[in-house]
DNA sequence: TCGCATACCTAAATAATTGATGTATATAAA
DNA sequence: TTTATATACATCAATTATTTAGGTATGCGA
């Protein structure tokens, strides 16, 4: 899983990310392995195509925009379409969190 | 995700449902459904190919047995190697749901 | 005996992910 | 000034994972 999972928790950690505010695709894959803790290391090779395919799915909206460094960088937004899936992918992040609780509960009764 | 966070979250969850005792594949599916609410719906074609490769790495071993209805069942169960993983996995999944956590939370300071 | 739930499985096609690169700029070090 | 490093974007070929679509067989109830 280590990769799997980090990969496929993706789109709903990119949308929750980003609920904090624009970011771009540099900025994310610090800010998602900082605030995992190391437990997700997402590659760039991961991260672009998934960022291109959100976008295309209308979740994301993305503007160039040079920063006070003067650089550019492609910022990326929620849309309304993405706050709508990741209020979806919460529910359904708490119900697969809550079966794995169930398990993980030293009772042998777990459901 | 949907689908796909299921799928990519199957292996620490047949190890989760394991740690309850044996189980064999057929159940595995119905017990993983009924536990996330309907979230997690694998296919067969899905966890049959998932449960050899597990068996493969050493972390579930198997046994044909006949129950009581006097059918022919597959019954998995845990490996010391498995017990492992899934302390592991355990702890990623806590690490990764730590940081949707702090992401969700209602404060804009949320790192 | 027909249909359905149970119970296992695989193969071909598609989608996701990795590993290897590529480009370019700002900044710090040698 | 050249070099190295961090920043910042990206793609392509190869590998893995996943889905779609089948297949086999048994027990049980109508």
């Amino acid at each position: 899983m280590s990769k799997k999972l980090a990969a496929a928790s993706a789109r709903p950690m990119i949308l929750s990310l980003l609920l904090r505010g624009e970011s771009y695709g540099y900025r994310i894959l610090q800010d998602v392995t900082a605030l995992s803790g190391g437990a997700i290391d997402w590659s760039e090779a991961l991260l672009y195509p998934v960022l291109h395919k959100m976008e295309k799915d209308g979740v994301i909206r993305s503007r160039w925009r040079i920063s006070e460094e003067k650089r550019m960088r492609k910022y990326y937004g929620l849309t309304e379409a993405g706050r709508r899936e990741l209020q979806a992918e919460k529910e359904h992040w708490m119900r697969i969190h809550g079966a794995f609780l169930r398990l993980w509960a030293p009772a042998e009764d777990t459901d």
